[in-house]
DNA sequence: ACCTGAACACCGTTCAAGT
DNA sequence: ACCTGAACACCGTTCAAGT
């Protein structure tokens, strides 16, 4: 078991196996060479600094040599989406709960550090060496809670999905970046004023209701780390909620 | 207090505001109109057959002529965003919980049947007549349960990412379209096989212990509507209860 | 087998010129 | 004011040719 058939040929590059090479010149590179270089320009001038003739440049070699070791721009860009990724927070032995919070915000700053990642992380099932880390330690910290193995993968699911939307709207908000404009990108402190000018009250009345409120943030920060951990609540109560079910209820 | 700086102008198209016209020939298009054909051409033929040149065909106008009505591309993908949604489902005098279970699911349901929006949408805050009237709707069904306004926009918001992850995933797993492999995307059969294959068991041990359970997809769908729903329940169950503690507790 | 260089079929965006 | 057409500076990807 576990032959059946070949790895695509990046995923197998992702984990470090790079093909025996038996005659003609010895490679010049590897994918972890090539992604850490795209990563770098990425972080530096984002997604737009990186094309197949940069990423090559600074590597020191042809466009076309890229081909060899990737099969799409594409691929490069999963095999970035991995490569970014830190390791996980250490467990120490700490509780499931106080773990999983320090995970999610982990996940989340590292979304904002190289908010380029908001753009390329589909969300797509991990594939990586450094993706299915961090999932590993998310299962692990679940270890001890009764919850079946897939609940616990719903549960990291959920927490991932949350850290990226929340990165994505803080980011949205101009609380990021420099480059504070681009594609309809609005200031916090604009947005209610924005709304309050273009909302019709009997069309969006709920709405019209809770920007007069102030709910949307004519102030300061309308995403901050109050909203943050608001909402991540939310999940792990939810999650305790249902370990407590597991384990006090028959059955 | 309104009027206090100009909207952005694709903002203002986007609800309606055409500018006013005084002299020369009369627009013979409006945002609304090229906005219409892009998400056609998006759903016919995915984000790689919308250019400038193809949606300035389609609509019978020279591609340099977009630009009268739109600053650049990514504007144009904004406003495709918002155009996309159709009308939230009706609330019929719901309970609240029951129409944003509704609310959340029909939101996946939008982003797989145009799952050219995943990659579109960054999650940035709202700002077309679409998605905030999907907004307004939500915190009208929240507005009996004693939340204040800033916590309803943001248990939306987190439903709202919570659909995106869903739908992110199930489109990963190849759950949604025929076109299988774009990028790395793996069925979900494949997906257990292939990291049985190259997982290290002592650097992955709890992730490891995961796949030979089959949690992760041996068999058919990793990601199935009761995945969805066990996610979706966490959520609510964690609003739910934050509902009790407002109105049940002092203060 | 690896890498190069030329070539192909596109891109998004600008700008001057027509009406 | 709206739209066109030519032009610019790029793209990602192919393929034959070198070593």
């Amino acid at each position: 078991m576990g032959e059946e058939r070949p790895l695509p040929p990046v995923v197998a590059r992702m984990w470090g196996r790079e093909p025996v090479t038996r005659r003609g010149p010895r490679p010049r590179l590897d994918l972890a060479t090539i992604t850490a270089a795209a990563v770098e320009l990425a972080d530096a001038e984002g997604l737009a600094g990186v094309s197949m003739a940069s990423v090559a440049s600074r590597v020191g070699v042809a466009a076309t040599a890229l081909y060899r070791y990737v099969g799409s721009k594409e691929e490069l860009l999963t095999a970035m989406a991995d490569g970014a990724a830190p390791p996980p927070p250490e467990p120490d032995g700490q509780h499931w709960r106080a773990y999983l919070e320090v995970w999610t915000r982990a996940q989340r700053d590292i979304l904002l550090d190289h908010s380029w990642l908001l753009t390329v992380a589909r969300l797509a099932p991990p594939l990586g060496p450094r993706r299915l880390l961090w999932l590993d330690r998310a299962l692990a910290a679940l270890a001890g809670t009764g919850l079946r193995d897939g609940e616990k993968v719903n549960v990291a699911t959920a927490l991932t999905g949350y850290a990226l939307t929340e990165a994505a709207l803080v980011h949205g908000m101009g609380g990021g970046d420099p480059q504070l404009e681009e594609a309809g990108i609005v200031g916090a402190a604009d947005y209610g004023e924005m709304l309050a000018e273009v909302l019709d009250p009997d069309a969006y009345p709920a709405l019209t209701a809770a920007v007069r409120s102030g709910a949307m943030g004519g102030g300061e920060g309308w995403v901050d780390d109050a909203d943050f951990v608001f909402g991540l609540n939310l999940l792990l109560d939810g999650v305790e909620a249902l370990i407590h079910r597991r384990s006090g209820a028959a059955s």
